[in-house]
DNA sequence: GATGAAACGTTATATAATCACACGGAAGAC
DNA sequence: GTCTTCCGTGTGATTATATAACGTTTCATC
């Protein structure tokens, strides 16, 4: 899931779940910093230097990454090193939708689809932990359902599903062939 | 959420959420016990003494409780006060679908529908931290769909909702009155 | 009763998250 | 401009959550 330069192929897009695919990294880290710094502007944020080198510490894999592993590169960078500099900025990040947290992995992603207004949801590999984010409906499935019988009015939802991303899967196939 | 004696409700059932009604809570949790009991012997799983009092305690609340919390009462009633032996006894009834691990809270609620094969969904209120659980068909949403579409293959989900629960959106409207 | 696997109790440690306080710089009041 | 206030930052300390490692006990099986 590194930098990677292959454009062509048709999983792509607003809606489409991002992670999986080949794709245009340094685009990815370039188009995510723009479009968080277009939604700084517009809502008079302050898109600080710490806050700014989270994301793209983040925006740089599809996979979520520990506080402290964030911490670590901010070290690196010169940045203060104690716990409290990564957790504020992802405070920041995450109440403004620029980043999510996985909560299964207690561990923090930049989001695939900055600006829209969107319940995310996402896959998450156990074999090589990438995760790639989707939308989610919760409300309107059997959840929402038993939320309107009982009265339950929901304001979030965590959507994390657990599985085998299709590049492990052939891994696997192959290293054990029939 | 501690002990009542009311069961007439119709929220009540296989497949209905409980937690937010009124109920016969003792048998919640005699119930809870049997039906452990029954599947430990069935599957030859050993139900042991720090097992079924970690379930008890689990069974008393319809709320989640963190480890430690779990570990306090453990100590309590004469058993081992360290972490691993929450922690063991947890996993062993989260493996066996006795219990479930509310991954937003960091914290473990008895099942409230022992014995059936489910994915279940949480609703969790912020104010009062009470939890029901209910029913999710999370592959046949939105998740479903992209999933299918990536070729992820999906083990495991998980799908809580954060908000607030009937009782506690009562109290609010009657302490802020128009 | 001997044997091996699983469960337990305990010590220590790793990982995740928050608290409390001091400092400095940007934004608004005057 | 200067003052004041708020917000973000850096730091040390602490709390909360979870696991590693090791020896002992318990149980099922032979
Ligand atoms: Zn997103
Ligand atoms: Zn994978
Ligand atoms: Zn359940
Ligand atoms: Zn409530």
């Amino acid at each position: 899931m590194t930098s990677e330069s292959s454009s062509s192929n048709d999983l792509e897009g607003a809606t489409t779940p991002v992670g999986f695919a080949h794709h245009d990294h340094d685009t990815c880290v370039a188009e995510g910093l723009a479009a968080a710094e277009t939604r700084c502007e517009e809502d008079s944020l302050r898109f600080t230097p710490v806050r700014r080198k989270v994301l793209e510490i983040l925006l740089q894999e599809h996979r979520a990454l520990g506080a402290y592993s964030i911490l670590d590169r901010l070290r690196e960078e010169g940045f203060g090193s104690q716990p409290p500099v990564a957790y504020r900025a992802l405070e920041f990040l995450v109440a403004h939708g620029l980043v999510h947290k996985i909560e299964r992995l207690n561990a923090f992603i930049a989001c695939a689809h900055p600006g829209e207004k969107h319940a995310p949801a996402f896959m998450i590999c156990r074999m090589c932990e990438c995760v790639a984010e989707a939308q989610s409906a919760p409300a309107r499935g059997a959840l929402g359902a038993a939320a309107r019988a009982t009265g339950f009015r929901i304001e979030r939802t965590v959507v994390e599903a657990e599985g085998v991303c299709p590049t492990c899967a052939d891994k696997v196939t192959k290293e054990v062939p029939a």
